[in-house]
DNA sequence: CACCAGGAATGTA
DNA sequence: TACATTCATGGT
């Protein structure tokens, strides 16, 4: 017999749901993190959570001014905390979070770019790690490595995502994994200036190929 | 000191 | 549609 633990591939750890203030925390951080690095928004996401402000309806309670010191060191931080404010308004509208993501996924992912600062990878950041929803969360680094592979356009979103999801497994999981994969892959390789020595698909590269 | 880091909105041609 | 500019802090 072939000894499995389970239907899921061991390699893929299934994971206790979500709690919904894990939710919650998703999305601000999908929101903090636009553009600047984890390091910076981890520090303001510790000082929300000291001010007790981590959660939607906190954040909604807040002062603008006050959540702008808080968030400080995410970098933007006057939008920023528009968009906190806009979208824990929105959200808190809708119900909990868990069922208003596991509405019709179009439908779902065209209201969150409505809201003013959520942009294509915010919107897919929220749907898939706040709502489990199978959507390829495409980024910079998605861009850049398919960019020099040739798999798309460094700067076509829409076209990155198709291609990805096309070609992979309709799952949470490995769009997760798989995502995580290509950011490590950017950090230690494909980096703004490639670093192509040792890179595990030199070969299939422009850069890689080209010496 | 220059540059970059897991974007998005707005204005212009 | 395709760019350019603006927003802003912290690390290297």
């Amino acid at each position: 017999m072939t000894p499995r633990a389970g239907k899921r591939p061991v390699y893929l750890p299934g994971r206790r749901e979500l709690s919904a203030r894990q939710r919650e925390e998703v999305c601000v951080g999908a929101i903090l993190t636009q553009n600047t690095n984890w390091g910076n928004v981890e520090s303001a996401l510790v000082r929300l959570n000291e001010a007790r402000a981590l959660g939607l309806k906190e954040l909604r309670a807040l002062p603008l001014r006050r959540l702008e010191s808080l968030i400080r060191t995410s970098g933007y931080f006057r939008q920023k905390a528009k968009k906190l404010k806009l979208f824990a308004r929105h959200a808190l509208g809708r119900g909990s979070l868990k069922e208003w993501l596991s509405g019709d996924l179009r439908e779902r992912r065209e209201e969150l770019l409505g809201l003013w600062g959520v942009g294509p990878e915010t919107a897919d950041s929220v749907l898939l790690y706040a709502g489990e929803r199978p959507v390829f969360v495409v980024d910079a680094y998605t861009l850049r490595i398919g960019g020099r592979l040739g798999w798309f356009g460094q700067t076509d979103y829409d076209r990155a995502q198709r291609f990805l999801q096309g070609g992979l497994p309709r799952s949470v999981p490995l769009y997760n994994e798989f995502h995580a994969l290509l950011v490590a892959h950017a950090k230690r390789h494909c980096r703004t200036t490639p670093v192509c020595a040792g890179c595990p698909v030199r070969r299939l590269c422009r850069h890689g190929s080209k010496k």
